[in-house]
DNA sequence: TTGCCTTCCGAAATCGGTTTCGGTTAGCGT
DNA sequence: ACGCTAACCGAAACCGATTTCGGAAGGCAA
């Protein structure tokens, strides 16, 4: 406590050489002797010395920093992922001894001005955004502020920056063509609002998917909602209130089709069976879901670490639009999918459960 | 991007007053006359000037920053509340302007390293250390190096920090009251490795309640696993497969209840109705699980503001032990808990569904 | 007019590093 | 003995802010 940590003057004094000379021989420079560079490097781990960073960031002019913006709707249903993220993203950072931010805009302040403080305080030295809007105002804000980026997601016009996505329009079209081979031919679609680009693309996913099936698709089978377990409740309602209730349902998200399931248990009907329930997330809850949850999973276990790395590279100066990977969505069966039935006979409940892939 | 971003100099230049007039201007001296500093705000804000942090911090001593140390294990069944925390944190933290780092300990450095590194290079002005051990080194070492910190969470000897936790004890023993008054006798412990405090503590709770209840204590009945589902499920098989197994099980995490759920059901067993489970976190997810899972839920939704002022309070100055704040759990009654059966009869399901306190 | 006290601002030190530039010393060849 | 080149280290500028100290200008009383 009361010994200060001891700083370059401390440790060269102590040596009995100027700080110039320690500092160079602490980062290997090579008119500095081996004999000495090994004296220095054994007195500082001794002494514990640890350089000050804000003063050699200063120094050097880079904060070796980068910031993940958090998602605004961090609700009871918090997203998981940002944990996993957060540690891929980190990893990539450990690498480099560079330090993860993480902020949220500041409610008083707003977004935009949050973003533009904090590039231009010089306390990062890149971005990741996440969950963009169709046309998000913060990626244009980033490019003016000539500031590198990483999108976790992507915007409508996406071709003049770096991005890594998983694509939900493919996604949507195998669960429909899944289910279309399954028999259904009346498939309602969940979703959430259209600002979102995410809900976008699996939006159009679900009426490619439709067409592509010769499918004629149906307006009112379409269900806009918040995404959370009560908006998706709230939607099925819906869908299964109409004269011509759907025999399968797509969500644009896992919690939105555990609220689905919740509306047809209230209303008897057995998911899988009588109606059939396709999710997007591949959250590993859902294997406890009653019944377990059929879903398209995404591969984002290494999503952080991928966009670490991408944004590594940017401020190395690579060209951002280098920098646009699209992974796939696979579909992890479990038992809320399950062929068409005529009539509200008893069938077998469909079962079949294979493991998603790690 | 050819602009640099404007520093004190340039707006200095800019006005035809010096550095030191404009730096005092800013942060409204009283010897700089009010006409002035206008003068410099206004000019300040049209150029977007905004002083660099790192030169900043350098200079007032203070790296205006705190660290939240991420739990290891993250895995697919990630923490979700930790978004939560982090929201909670950068709440409290966005008042003063304030960053928010967050930090893995890098594998091949060690937990106690990295941390060391990190106070002692004077990126951060105090520490969140979430899920301790009984005796964790991290406590030990931030005393040692006079760093403020707060602790989620508490360890074996906890009368010397400052913490904030959840009664899990408490908890544990209101869960066995519970399943007394419903009669049941043979309780099931499914609990996490010993090491961490808060699978002693709920362990101890459980074992508490038992006696409390005229209860005797089997040790066949305490399991011990991983954290994870698959934990719970391994777990619950063991019990399950007891010449006498229980009639009720107690888990310490919602996660392993999930899993205990998985096991009863390949065993033909129905929760709730032959065999009662309850676990621990009042996680969201639990709502969809099969049944809907009874559970003894922290009040976590403040956690991290708390976590957050408190630490803010100690870095001002605070003594830390004037900060030991314990919460307490409390029941939310879904549909695995119900009174006992004494032959496997075909009883009807326990279904109280009560909502939990948001 | 002189002296003194405010009011306002500039010069310079400081935080703790990095990096450029220049100066000693030693070693070597001739 | 002389000159030249490496090898090694010190002095000082710099990063961009904050803060102490002191000086100039103006106002007021005597």
């Amino acid at each position: 406590m009361g010994n200060k940590s001891v700083n370059l003057k401390a440790l060269a004094a102590h040596l009995g050489l100027t700080v110039s000379t320690v500092s160079r021989a602490l980062n290997d420079y090579p008119d500095i002797s081996l004999a000495t560079r090994k004296r220095v490097k054994a007195a500082a781990d001794q002494l514990g010395y640890r350089p000050n960073q804000n003063a050699r960031r200063l120094s050097i002019g880079t904060p070796e920093t980068v910031c993940y913006l958090m998602p605004r709707q961090i609700g009871p249903n918090a997203q998981p992922f940002v944990a996993q993220l957060l540690a891929g993203l980190g990893e990539a950072l450990n690498e480099r001894n560079w330090d993860l931010l993480v902020s949220q805009a500041d409610a008083s302040v707003g977004d935009l001005a949050s973003i533009e403080r904090l590039v231009k305080s010089g306390r990062i030295a890149g971005l990741v955004i996440s969950r963009p809007l169709k046309n998000d105002p913060r990626v244009k804000l980033m490019q003016s502020l000539g500031c590198p980026f990483v999108v976790h997601g992507r915007t409508e016009k996406s071709d003049d920056y770096a991005w890594y996505d998983v694509d939900g329009e493919d996604a949507f079209v195998t669960a429909v063509n899944h289910l279309a081979r399954l028999g259904h031919r009346r498939i309602g679609f969940i979703g959430a609002p259209l600002q979102y680009q995410f809900a976008q693309e699996r939006l159009d996913g679900y009426v490619r998917g439709l067409s592509h099936n010769g499918l004629d698709q149906d307006p009112a089978l379409i269900q806009i909602a918040e995404f959370t377990d009560e908006g998706g409740t709230a939607a099925a309602g819906l869908l299964m209130d109409l004269d011509e209730p759907p025999t399968a349902i797509v969500c644009v998200t896992d919690m939105m089709a555990l609220g689905t399931l919740e509306a047809l248990h209230s209303r008897q009907i057995m998911p899988g069976r009588d109606v059939s329930v396709i999710g997007y997330d591949g959250l590993h809850f859902g294997k406890h879901a009653h019944p377990p949850l059929t879903t398209m999973a995404q591969p984002q276990a290494h999503a952080g670490r991928r966009l670490g790395d991408i944004l590594l590279s940017i401020i190395d100066g690579a060209a951002p639009t280098k920098f646009q990977e699209l992974q796939r969505a696979n579909l992890v069966q479990r038992s809320t999918d399950g062929p068409v039935t005529t009539s509200t006979s008893t069938g077998q409940t469909h079962v079949s459960e294979r493991e998603e892939s790690r």
